[in-house]
DNA sequence: TTAACATATACACATATAATTATATGGCAA
DNA sequence: TTGCCATATAATTATATGTGTATATGTTAA
């Protein structure tokens, strides 16, 4: 019970929970956190969290680090409830605006490799 | 998204979960907090925090009153997430308690509706 | 109306957790 | 090695939340 607890306690955070929504696909921090519009301690912080609760793993590529969700018998549960969300959610302009968000990340971008900040540049970005 | 959150907020309280999955039959007070094993104020509180998120709701008959979980659109995503839950938690301890004690406390008392606390009594109610 | 019972609520305390700001780490290229 | 970039972490502050103890509310029966 007290996995299933620790679950929902890391779900009941927004931050965390849109990370997670995001993270079915393998994502760099700055993907992360341009999508969402937060500061990069902020999502940083929680990928921590994420990360300590092995929900979460990172792959270190040059001076990238990946992240996406762990797909184990512990993420079991997770999964099984983050299946459901896009459905829930499908209609929520957060959930909307975050996944728009990072498909213009990727647009913007020749290769998702390519992950120099593109947010804090600016002018070819509209939000 | 906020009322998922808070959804997952309320699941997150060890106490109120384990009262929620009592909850999908109508129960008193009383048998919750002996099923439970806990004490009356505690309960209490988390029950009215429950009520006041809407889960559940209350229905008075003479001193006692009766809670359950209520079936709207609105309780929909807490009851397709609980529904989840009894097979998640088939081998916890503390989950197989909670549930042959209400059933302990209903076989001791002649009817459900007799809520004498049959557990301060103690000497006929074994553990 | 008084006593007994079932439940709710207030208060005080302890604890946990998230955000911002500033700084540290680690990899890469020149 | 030096400088830059991507990411991580620490310190501080603010806020939220759960529990126990004590007390209040409301119902029933004598």
């Amino acid at each position: 019970m007290e996995d299933l607890l620790n679950l929902f306690g890391i779900l009941s955070d927004k931050t965390r929970l849109r990370i997670l929504l995001l993270l079915r696909n393998e994502l760099c921090v700055c993907e992360i956190y341009e999508a969402l519009e937060m500061s990069q301690p902020r999502v940083s912080r929680q990928l921590a969290i994420l990360k300590q609760a092995r929900l979460i793993k990172d792959r270190r590529e040059g001076k990238w680090i990946y992240y996406k969700i762990e797909e184990n018998a512990h993420t079991r549960y997770l999964i099984s409830i983050l299946s459901l969300l896009p459905d829930w959610l499908k209609d929520d302009p957060e959930f909307n605006n975050d996944k728009a968000m990072l498909k213009k990340i990727h647009v913007f971008r020749n290769s998702p490799r390519n992950c120099e900040c593109v947010l804090s540049g600016g002018e070819n970005f509209g939000k």
